[in-house]
DNA sequence: GGGATATCGGACCGGCCAGTACAAAATACA
DNA sequence: TGTATTTTGTACTGGCCGGTCCGATATCCC
């Protein structure tokens, strides 16, 4: 219980207590800020070939302060991922409250053609390249995918969102197989074609 | 022209010439047993987290062989990614040639749901690692999905391939993503019941 | 001002990394 | 048998890896 880092893991904006102040040097940084560079860095360059020093860098956090909060490299990663989570999923959350039947093919779209570019999307990066070996990952992969599929369904079949799981489930896949090709080198017009090929799904 | 390896990078069971044999010692390995194991390897752990020890290990290699016949590590992963290409693709030409309208979904079960489990396709998951840093690798990746895109177009609509391009391409997404969702934990029994919903695609 | 407490900066650690060097071994050919 | 040629085994290199340690510094509270 001794050496246990500070960090809570509150995600984004919903910093629980206002940092509880004692004494002691107060903390230079802004967690979350530390976080979204962080973050950005993985993106950027994946898990793997991301060093300490790559994250020391664009963060600005001193080695002894980054264990300090985080206790390792993946503990980054996942504090990290999870506040990624929580804001995609949020402004997933508001699409998918659009009126009438065209919240399904907004929130395909967002997620199908993120502004950022061919840089697909973290999670789905991450579930790639560690989900087979990093369970942390795998079952916090699990859980946002899982979300996303369950606001597909509400979007598709606002009343019975059970009946419309595997239409949903289809609209994820589809979602996710978009970002590879994106990443890969086709066109955005294309990529739009393609889900346009897609409303298929939606018919009943 | 005196360093450049011996490497011929042909596809599995085409090797071209039967192995020239002059003067030297003759070469203790066959290099596509090589190449498959090393695949193996890349396929388990990614590129970055798989190490020139892992890949010696793996293949039986020493380390001055390996350097002598690839050159480097991405040099292996290059070789050993076109011969996963060439027969991947061999693969599903053949459900592309199976009779009437079951060609598309027999593709993109095969796609989706291959027999080695969660571990995705080794092509998706060296594009989400990658593409984005080796020009090499994203350009190989591209040409494969686009290869795929066309075996659907001509199983869809073989008289006019053209016009089931954007089709095609959803498909191929749908498949890609449906790699990720089973990589993520999802079961394949959820993830063929996603596959019967998307049939709708394929509906004019 | 003077402890007590927490963070910061950065030197430092053993180990592993991709890649090289080089001598020994195995062949072809004369 | 002897020489040229190629591959093989392995010791080695410099550098970077994730992670730790510790003295200096900044705050709180008295």
């Amino acid at each position: 219980m001794s050496k246990q880092p500070t960090h809570v893991c509150a995600p984004v904006g919903v910093t629980s207590a206002p940092v509880k102040s004692g004494p002691g040097r107060p903390r230079a940084y802004d967690e979350d800020k530390v976080l979204d560079a962080a973050l950005q860095v993985f993106w950027r360059q994946g898990y793997e070939a991301t060093s300490l020093d790559d994250l020391t860098a664009a963060t600005g956090l001193s080695r002894s302060s980054f264990y300090a909060a985080f206790g390792s490299k993946q503990g980054v990663l996942m504090a990290a991922l999870k506040n990624y989570s929580v804001s995609g999923l949020a402004q997933l959350q508001k699409l998918a409250e659009l009126p009438g039947d065209q919240a399904p093919m907004a929130m395909l779209e967002a997620l199908s053609l993120p502004k950022e570019g061919p840089r697909g999307c973290l999670m789905v990066n991450c579930i790639a390249e560690l989900a087979p070996h990093q369970e942390d990952v795998a079952e916090l992969g699990r859980k946002h995918l899982r979300k996303i599929e369950e606001l597909f369904a509400k979007a598709i079949s606002p009343d019975d969102p059970d009946a419309a799981r595997d239409k949903a489930c289809a609209l994820s896949a589809l979602a996710i197989g978009t970002l590879t090709l994106r990443k890969s080198g086709m066109p955005p017009e294309q990529v739009s074609q393609a889900l346009q090929a897609a409303k298929g799904i939606l018919s009943t």
